[in-house]
RNA sequence: CGGGGCGUAGCGCAGCCUGGUAGCGCAACUGCUUUGGGAGCAGUGGGUCGGGAGUUCGAAUCUCUCCGCCCCGACCA
């Protein structure tokens, strides 16, 4: 491709409404173009990086048996109000009309229609176990889209949906695309990790995010430091400390503590640590009751966990200040467990505390030098809640955890029966018997893996594409081509000869100074470079320089293929 | 939805407080010079000052209202 035909949309100057660097080099590159909150234009250098991901993920889904499909955007509000969806999923999910009125949505994901193709297509037990999966658009009325593409209300997904008569066989898709999801990220180029996952509103069983490491992350990921135990922390277990709560050593004292609310509040105006104090939490419950959670002051926490809890309503809502003044006859700041007469939820850390403080349920007092057992009743209902920090044990008992944090590109879960049952998606089988199916689901945000690529591999000139992603694999640069009938016809020459020996080139045939050549070039992340000047040619010489090189080498030019084709191979 | 901010040329912004000729930089286009790291000079085009209503002799500027966008908190590929 020649730039005069094929012209590069960059621009040197940085986009204000944009945060993060894959963002800012997304537009800068002239890959994407905004259209309205969270909608995106792709531009040509854009759509050519997005067909190369496709086809990587095309050709490993197809390797690990699943078939293509393609299903409609727009869907009908019938499936949705058949699994339940309809009035579950909120204002996220864009609804609108058809002229008849009948009511339809954007699809936010395609299980309601995938299992509505399921149960007319799959007759038979001999028919499964089958994978179908889609590359197609979805649509979510994000809260906040935010990061460009990272975080778009419309953007391609792959999503694929297998279907099983038993547990050992969706278990084995399960496998199978844990690996081809393996395979998929490896040859993107991405450093990346599986972790354990929360099945989330989709529900389910088993399920592994695939996260590309990067800081500006929006999910945090806790790792061991001996094992292969990787988990979002959302789900990852937080294990009973295994030291004894030390003794009930101090005196009980209640004491005026005029406007100290916050544990940090506390913690400095006694000068204790954070840790020494007890955080009391007022949610509400399933019928209008009200919860109270204990935490140790330094803990977080953990919302996922808590909502799963019996009980608790969902999604976790605190106490209104009416509810505290009610159950507790003070403001919120003050609370505390003694005498508190609702269902009292202890974290395991927060269970063998000793000698703390904590609101006294009376404004403006806290108790001092707390016990179990001593100065309140012994908690039964002692339960991990909180979010694991840095170097706490990790849940295999091997190692301590680390916290990194993660861009969610991929998710794999076991759905087991949920859909098949409500939408009544069943085979019969070799006994003639009916029997409804278990599912599986394995999702990879398309757009989202380009900008998370572009988050991990770039510089303070540009984007540096993995080979696999690289719109291009090399630039093709005359310096001042115009200037020299030799130096055109080397250059048109080797421009054919490399595409002839099937590389991706860019030639930059535009009337442009040098730097400005290297700068597009560079800004656009092309991973190979080959210049032509007058001076080499002299000699039978080009330039060779890699993307990530910070010097050039010389190349003779009869060896220059060779050289690229080793140069990739590489890579 | 709650809190904060913004809307003026394709992009980035000034002007608004204190009402009176709509500006600067970059980009685009033309010409000349320049040509190994985002060139220089000269010139040209480009605006419903987010929309509407109001106050005023006069509104980008003051008031009201609607719309859009961005940032901070609850969702997810």
């Amino acid at each position: 491709m020649r730039t005069s035909q094929f012209p590069l949309n960059t621009v040197k100057e940085t986009p204000s409404d944009a945060e993060i660097a894959s963002h800012q080099l997304m537009i800068r590159a002239g890959l994407v173009r905004k259209l309205a909150a969270g909608l995106y234009n792709w531009l040509p250098l854009g759509v050519r990086v997005l067909q190369k991901a496709q086809a990587i993920v095309r050709e490993e889904m197809n390797n690990a048996g699943a078939l293509e499909v393609l299903m409609p955007v727009v869907q009908p509000s019938e499936l949705w109000q058949e699994s339940g969806r309809w009035e579950q999923y909120g204002p996220e999910l864009a609804r609108l009309k058809d002229r008849h009125g009948r009511e339809f949505c954007l699809g936010p994901t395609h299980e309601e229609i995938i299992t509505e193709l399921a149960r007319n297509e799959i007759k038979s037990y001999k028919q499964l176990p089958l994978n179908y999966y889609q590359i197609q658009t979805k649509f979510r009325d994000e809260i906040r889209p935010r990061f460009g593409i990272m975080r778009s209300r419309e953007f391609i997904m792959k999503d694929a949906y297998s279907f099983h008569l038993s547990d050992e066989s969706l278990q084995q898709t399960y496998d199978r695309m844990f690996q081809a999801y393996t395979n998929i990220f490896t040859r993107l180029g991405l450093n990346f990790r599986p972790v354990l996952a929360d099945t989330g509103s989709i529900g389910g069983n088993a399920s592994h995010e695939f996260h590309v490491l990067a800081d500006s992350g929006e999910d945090a990921i806790a790792f061991s430091t001996e094992s292969q135990y990787a988990a979002n922390v959302e789900k990852a277990e937080a294990l009973a400390p295994t030291e004894p709560r030390a003794d009930a050593s101090e005196v009980l004292s209640k004491e005026s503590t005029p406007n100290q609310r916050s544990i940090e509040d506390i913690s400095t105006f006694f000068n204790i640590p954070t840790s020494q104090c007890l955080k009391t939490l007022l949610v509400k419950g399933d019928d209008d009751s009200v919860i109270a959670l204990l935490l140790r002051g330094d803990h977080t926490l953990n919302e996922i966990k808590v909502e799963k809890l019996d009980g608790v309503l969902t999604p976790l809502t605190m106490a209104s200040d009416e509810d505290i003044q009610k159950v507790a006859g003070c403001n919120a700041g003050f609370i505390g467990p003694i005498g508190l007469d609702i269902p009292i939820i202890v974290d395991r850390s927060a269970a063998v505390m000793a000698n703390f403080t904590c609101g006294a349920n009376e404004n403006d007092m806290h108790y001092r030098n707390v016990n179990w057992g001593r100065d309140l009743p012994e908690s039964n209902s002692i339960i991990d809640i909180r979010q694991v920090v840095e170097g706490d044990a990790s849940p295999d008992g091997k190692g301590t955890l680390t916290l990194a944090r993660g861009i969610e590109v991929g998710h794999i879960f076991q759905l087991g029966t949920k859909y098949s049952q409500a939408m009544n998606v069943s085979v019969l089988d070799e006994n003639g018997k009916n029997k409804v199916m278990t599912m599986g689901c394995y999702g990879i945000g398309i757009t989202r893996v380009i900008a998370a690529a572009i988050e991990q591999n770039h510089d303070d000139k540009g984007i540096i594409w993995p080979t696999a992603l690289a719109p291009f694999q090399v630039a093709l640069l005359p310096m001042n081509m115009h200037k020299s009938e030799r130096l055109k016809s080397a250059t048109e020459k080797l421009y054919i000869e490399l595409t002839e020996a099937g590389f991706d080139v860019l030639f930059d045939d535009r009337k442009v100074r040098p730097g400005f050549m290297f700068s597009d070039m560079e800004l656009i992340g092309i991973p190979h470079r080959v210049v032509l000047g007058d001076r080499g040619l002299e000699n039978g010489m080009v330039e060779y320089r890699a993307r990530t090189d910070s010097d050039n080498q010389d190349i003779p030019l009869d060896n220059i293929i060779t050289f690229l084709k080793a140069a990739i191979n590489q890579q």
